[in-house]
DNA sequence: TGGGGGCCCAGT
DNA sequence: CTGGGCCCCCAC
């Protein structure tokens, strides 16, 4: 500080010349560099929030990445216009972890900073009209056609509105014209406006005008000028009871919530005109979104001998290791090990983030650890509004939430020293995301994460990924094993049932085995629960008419539409197209159309019908879209007002309740067919997780799985849980068909309207990068399973790169290249070219 | 990504 | 010659 000062008296010529660069949401690959005001020159600091201009008319937020006083050679750099924060919202750390995103998932920075920050710390500046203040109806001098009119009366009622608004007012798209007509009549004004998303929630309260009540004769006074208003009077009464001012002047300067204070025999327009006379006066005060509960000292962490010798191995392991995987079954009290893990980096005064795979499903983790860690502990997901999202972040960078418990998006909270990661379910598929980029893998990402900050990644899972166990297998991650049910509970039973035989045998009722069929109504007759899981959602698959065989079909999408009864319609899956149902055949003109294939829908109307005296729900995208519905079916059976809950793959998480002793899978077939390298893993994973419902308590649980191939190997690995004998047949396979974790995988979607173009562009460019990289690497182009999308045509060209002795980031630099040069050529204009890092 | 300039065509 | 639409390119 002192140097800085003598620096500055030196010579205000000798003033230095301060650049940034400065990372902006735009999908162009490179920071730009900005003239720092030599006001800021002691103030900005790389992770500031800055506005700047950018274009000719754009305003950007965007996030300082570095101050320098390197002159840019090729351009004038432009003066930045405002600094937005004091301190770094954003952390040098996680600048650099945009930056390996960036280049590990073949994306832009601004690309991962636009899914990083929530909305609400994005300025961004709209473009606005107002009424020019001079301009009245009444003086002006100049007529107006009827869209002039029509905005020019919008505007007196609303007093700005934006480029969109009046596009969507008049129904038109350019409004240059009619901005230069309106400009040469004086009638608008045309202004830049950087919003600041981000609201407090505020709370309104009153108190008594300040100065009113110093002492009793004053009260007296002032009750006595109520005496015809007996109703204020009561309010003022109900006032003191609550805030004693007398005895406490203090506390009139914080007031009383106004809600407090109406009540049944308190209204609001009484306080109304207590205000309006002056007697009261409202304010508003900021409150946090979160309620914020005690932790309770006294809830104890108590690990079994098993759990404690886990939990050591753990922490050795993690001293010459930075990833640990934990190979723990269902049941066996991870939870328990993480809080003890969590608690104890806390002590240390690192921050803990802890990643499960989907938030929602998981209420009864979030609501164990809330207990433990209270306060301390911020929930972050996608279900969040972005003001709740932005309260977060500040509590990350603020140290008020030293744990964050997440989705995979929580990988971008500001964290400055994170000592702990936990990866729980580590193997589930929802932390890669998919569909706008950054595609990245949030597990992977949290190991990169957690090696910047140097700390340590706990991994669980009761069915690790095939490369995590490789992983661990080598050596790179430390392994541990939890194989014990905690405390009562025991393994599930598994048992397959013979659908094929029970066709032959014309025992079958609507697609269910007698076994299934038995089994529930012994546990309806027992009054224990039941789950049956079927990864399908709607009534039907398809509907078909019996006479022409004709399927309605997505006229978006390479999909069959999904019958929905309930809502009797037709929907597509991929884009969300609905249409009626046809009472005929379009095509044939035929009454006679069936549905084919078996949804959850349809399963909980055949349950109904097979075992009339039970209570069945079901729980699938199509029962859960409002906010708490949710939570409604999930209390509901738990208070054990449902006997049977059919579902998704959302009944394979997170629902732990004691009285399910049996879970059927109705169809494991076509879980197994999947045509993807991983279908097998997947089925184990799914299967087990599944099958991890029943049997959470002292009673036995049991597991049927419906399949029409008894004799399946899998299957068979999946009865007597043997992860092993899984993990080695397919690590054998991928060993030999140089699949992850021996090779590496980049997928590049090639997407265009056209199906003819969309193909030749693929070809010409596998062939193209066949010629640089070799026939054995590139594969394709083929057809994925649902060729096209919204619209859109796709083909899948996939990458198979060795990992060790290759150029990586050279390939990846020449992947994009040549993609670029792809779809600038004229022959593939409107090509796209997506690339998809570890594409799975 | 998104706005603006350049270019081309239709209409007079 | 002018206006509108489309495409391409650039942004510090």
């Amino acid at each position: 500080m002192q140097q800085l000062q003598l620096h500055i008296q030196e010579g205000r010529d000798e003033r230095q010349t301060l650049f940034c660069d400065v990372l902006l949401p735009v999908p162009v690959p490179k920071y730009f560099t900005y003239r720092v005001p030599y006001a800021l020159n002691d103030s900005l600091m790389p992770g500031c929030r800055v506005v700047v201009q950018f274009g000719k008319k754009k305003i950007l937020t965007g996030i300082v990445a570095e101050v320098h006083d390197r002159v840019p050679e090729a351009y004038d750099a432009r003066y930045l216009l405002e600094q937005l924060d004091e301190q770094p919202v954003v952390q040098p750390l996680q600048l650099r972890l945009f930056q390996w995103m960036a280049d590990y998932y073949m994306c832009t920075p601004g690309e991962v900073l636009n899914v990083a920050l929530p909305s609400g710390l994005k300025l961004s500046s709209q473009s606005q009209v107002q009424l020019h203040p001079d301009f009245s109806f009444a003086t002006t001098e100049h007529s107006f056609n009827e869209k002039e009119l029509l905005l020019l009366q919008s505007l007196q009622a609303q007093d700005h509105l934006s480029y969109a608004d009046v596009e969507k007012l008049l129904g038109q798209k350019s409004l240059y014209q009619l901005f230069k007509n309106l400009l040469a009549k004086e009638a608008i004004l045309l202004y830049e406006q950087v919003k600041d998303k981000y609201k407090p929630k505020t709370v309104r309260r009153v108190r008594l005008q300040p100065g009113l009540v110093q002492d009793t004769a004053s009260l007296e006074a002032l009750f006595k000028a109520l005496e015809s208003h007996p109703k204020q009077a009561d309010v003022l009464l109900k006032y003191l009871r609550e805030v004693p001012v007398l005895k406490e002047p203090g506390r009139n300067e914080k007031g009383l919530a106004k809600s407090e204070l109406v009540d049944a025999q308190i209204s609001p327009s009484s306080v109304r005109t207590l205000v309006k006379n002056g007697i009261l006066e409202e304010f508003e005060e900021a409150v946090p979104r979160f309620w914020i509960p005690e932790a309770d000292a006294n809830v104890d962490i108590h690990l079994t001998g098993e759990q404690q010798g886990a939990r050591q191995q753990i922490l050795d392991h993690f001293e010459d290791k930075d990833t640990v995987l934990l190979h723990g079954i269902t049941g066996s009290g991870k939870t328990e090990l993480y809080i003890s893990l969590i608690r104890e980096a806390l002590d240390n005064g690192s921050q803990v983030l802890y990643l499960l795979p989907e938030i929602a499903l998981t209420t009864q983790i979030v609501g164990r650890l809330k207990k433990v860690f209270g306060g301390q502990m911020g929930v972050y997901h996608s279900r969040f509004s972005d003001n709740e999202r932005v309260e977060v972040w500040q509590g990350v960078l603020n140290g008020s939430f030293p744990l964050v418990v997440g989705v995979r998006s929580s990988i971008f909270l500001p964290f400055h020293n994170l000592g702990l990661i936990i990866v729980d379910e580590e193997h589930e598929t929802s932390y890669k995301q998919y569909d706008p980029a950054p595609r990245y893998h949030a597990r992977d990402t949290a190991l990169v994460l957690a090696r910047m900050h140097g700390g340590k990644t706990l991994l669980g899972s009761a069915t690790p990924s095939i490369e995590t166990y490789y992983q661990a297998e080598q050596g790179k991650f430390g392994l541990v094993q939890l194989h014990k049910r905690y405390g009562e509970a025991q393994l599930p039973q598994l048992e397959l049932a013979d659908t094929r035989l029970a066709l032959k045998q014309k025992t079958m009722k609507a697609m269910f085995t007698p076994a299934l069929v038995d089994g529930l109504k012994l546990v309806v007759e027992r009054k224990e629960q039941a789950i049956v899981f079927q990864n399908r959602r709607g009534y039907a698959p398809y509907i078909n008419c019996e006479e022409c065989s004709w399927i309605p079909k997505c006229q978006n999408c390479a999909v069959s539409l999904t019958y929905h009864l309930r809502v009797n319609e037709l929907r597509c899956h991929y884009c969300g197209l609905v249409e009626y149902v046809p009472t005929a055949c379009p095509a044939c003109g035929s009454h006679k159309i069936k549905t084919v294939g078996y949804g959850t829908e349809k399963l909980e109307e055949s349950l109904r019908l097979l075992i009339p005296e039970a209570t069945v729900e079901r729980m699938d995208l199509d029962t859960t879209r409002r906010k708490n519905s949710f939570q409604v079916l999930l209390d509901d059976f738990g208070d054990h007002k449902i006997d049977i809950l059919v579902g998704t793959q959302m009944v394979s998480k997170g629902l732990d309740f004691e009285g399910v002793t049996l879970v059927g899978i109705f169809d494991a077939d076509r879980m197994i067919h999947y045509p993807d390298f991983r279908s097998h893993e997947r089925t184990y994973q799914l299967v087990t997780q599944v099958a991890g419902r029943a049997g959470r308590s002292s009673k036995p649980g049991r597991v049927i799985i419906q399949t029409s191939n008894t004799e399946l190997p899998l299957l068979h690995t999946i009865l007597v849980a043997d992860y092993l004998g899984l993990y080695k047949t397919e690590i054998d396979e991928r060993r030999q068909y140089f699949y992850p974790p021996f090779s590496r995988l980049i997928r590049l979607v090639v997407r265009h309207s056209e199906k003819e173009l969309t193909e030749t562009a693929a070809k010409a460019l596998a062939e193209r990068l066949r010629s640089k990289l070799g026939v054995e690497r590139v594969l394709g182009p083929e057809e994925p399973l649902v060729g096209r999308i919204r619209g859109l045509y796709l083909m899948h060209i996939t990458l198979k790169l060795e990992r060790q002795g290759l150029d990586v980031p050279a390939v990846k630099q020449y992947l994009l290249e040549q993609s670029q040069q792809l779809v600038s050529e004229k022959a593939f204009k409107g090509v796209e070219v997506v690339p998809d890092v570890d594409p799975y």
